[in-house]
DNA sequence: GTGATTGCAAAGCGTTTGCACCGTA
DNA sequence: TACGGTGCAAACGCTTTGCAATCAC
């Protein structure tokens, strides 16, 4: 587990590593993203970005969290009413639980789905690739 | 399980019953999602009623879909591409199953998440209220 | 110095709203 | 006949694109 500082350095690295400049707008569209516990919308990562870089252009965010996207560093999460969110990816198959009040996300695994998938494939003649568990909630804080 | 004529004529008794009113454009709308089998966006819709009702204007479109929601008829359906998709509702708890080429859509369940549940809940503190399950992968036809 | 990156402004796209006309009940 | 429903056109909000200026390497 990472502390949110080493989690932006890593992302850093990352890009950089990909060829991508370090550039202060993009850095401070990483810090936004690494260091939230929450899943931010477009907007919202703009917001907290200016914080540290008033100048930033939306479009700067959008670009950013296309390439943190690409590199796997932070996924979509799609909730009923928005699927534009964005929080910090990690390692491996996981799923999510999300407060339906604040946005915070939390990961969990063993999920043990290996037999349903067994059944529902034989039963159904689909070929199953993939699929999606999240759970929603309220966290402790709300 | 209703025939796909059977289900627009319920979903037409459904609407009349709370007050709509069944005009020739609504009634295209209605059996091109109910008669599909697939997960269909407002444009599909549009082009697979207008089949009916040439006239029919996509803004109907969106304001059928939504009564529909409202009655629980249809529901949305989240893709990691597009989650503006309808599908025909099913009664009680169920889970979807997608085929990635093609949009078809199969309902299951029996999930058997509740132990998983009550762990995660245990271990994050969280007030778990609801959760997704959706399979994805490739149809018998595809 | 060179080419990636930026912000602005404009374009694009799907969805929603305003409104006068139409058609169901 | 009354009023809900319709299609058109315009407005809207979010996202993407074109471009000249800027900045990391």
């Amino acid at each position: 587990m990472l502390t949110h500082a080493e989690r932006t350095e890593t992302w850093l690295a990352a890009l950089r590593g990909h060829g991508y400049r370090l550039t202060a707008p993009r850095q401070a569209v990483v810090a936004a993203v690494a260091e939230s516990d929450r899943a931010l919308i477009p907007a919202e990562v703009h917001d907290q970005a200016r914080r540290a870089y008033p100048r930033l252009g939306l479009v700067t965010v959008y670009r950013t969290l296309e390439k943190l996207e690409e590199l796997h560093l932070v996924q979509r999460v799609h909730r009923p009413d928005n699927c534009q969110a964005f929080v910090a990816g990690v390692e491996g198959h996981q799923h999510l639980l999300i407060c339906q009040k604040c946005g915070r996300v939390q990961y969990f695994s063993g999920d043990q789905l290996g037999a349903l998938i067994q059944r529902v494939q034989a039963d159904s003649g689909y070929e199953i690739h993939d699929h999606w568990l999240q759970l929603f909630g309220e966290c402790g804080e709300c």
